[in-house]
DNA sequence: CGTTTGACTGGCC
DNA sequence: TGGCCAGCCAAAC
């Protein structure tokens, strides 16, 4: 197993994010079994041609990512196109918005 | 080829 | 409750 294969395989957990709902970087990490910040590395690297639905990852602390540019805002905005709402600090509730990682394992 | 840098995370104070 | 440190691994320089 390359290191290097993981870039398509995460692509795929995070094509399984179900619509409406959002997932971290540390749960796609850790069905991959490798380090968070490969995941946020895949997506940085990641184009419009790849189809991913980027904007359904979140941080652990249920907010999103700064990568210095409007991304920021327009992650949030497609969150809520999608139904999901995020609460007075910003954040989103997992208990609500959260996939499982059964779910996403789970084809 | 070695150093630095991130779309991260958990632990500590 | 919020800021800082170390570990993680690939890409950029």
């Amino acid at each position: 197993m390359k290191t290097t294969d993981l870039r398509p395989k995460a692509y795929a957990l995070i094509r399984r994010i179900p619509y409406g709902k959002v997932a971290t970087y540390g749960q796609i990490a850790y069905l991959l079994g490798c380090s968070p910040r490969l995941i946020g590395h895949f997506l940085a690297t990641a184009t419009e041609n790849d189809e991913l639905p980027w904007q359904r990852v979140v941080n652990t602390h249920g907010k999103i990512s700064e990568r210095g540019g409007e991304g920021e805002v327009l992650q949030r905005f497609l969150l809520q196109q999608e139904g999901v709402i995020f609460n007075a600090r910003d954040k989103i509730d997992f208990n609500t918005y959260g996939s499982e990682p059964t779910s996403l394992k789970a084809g």
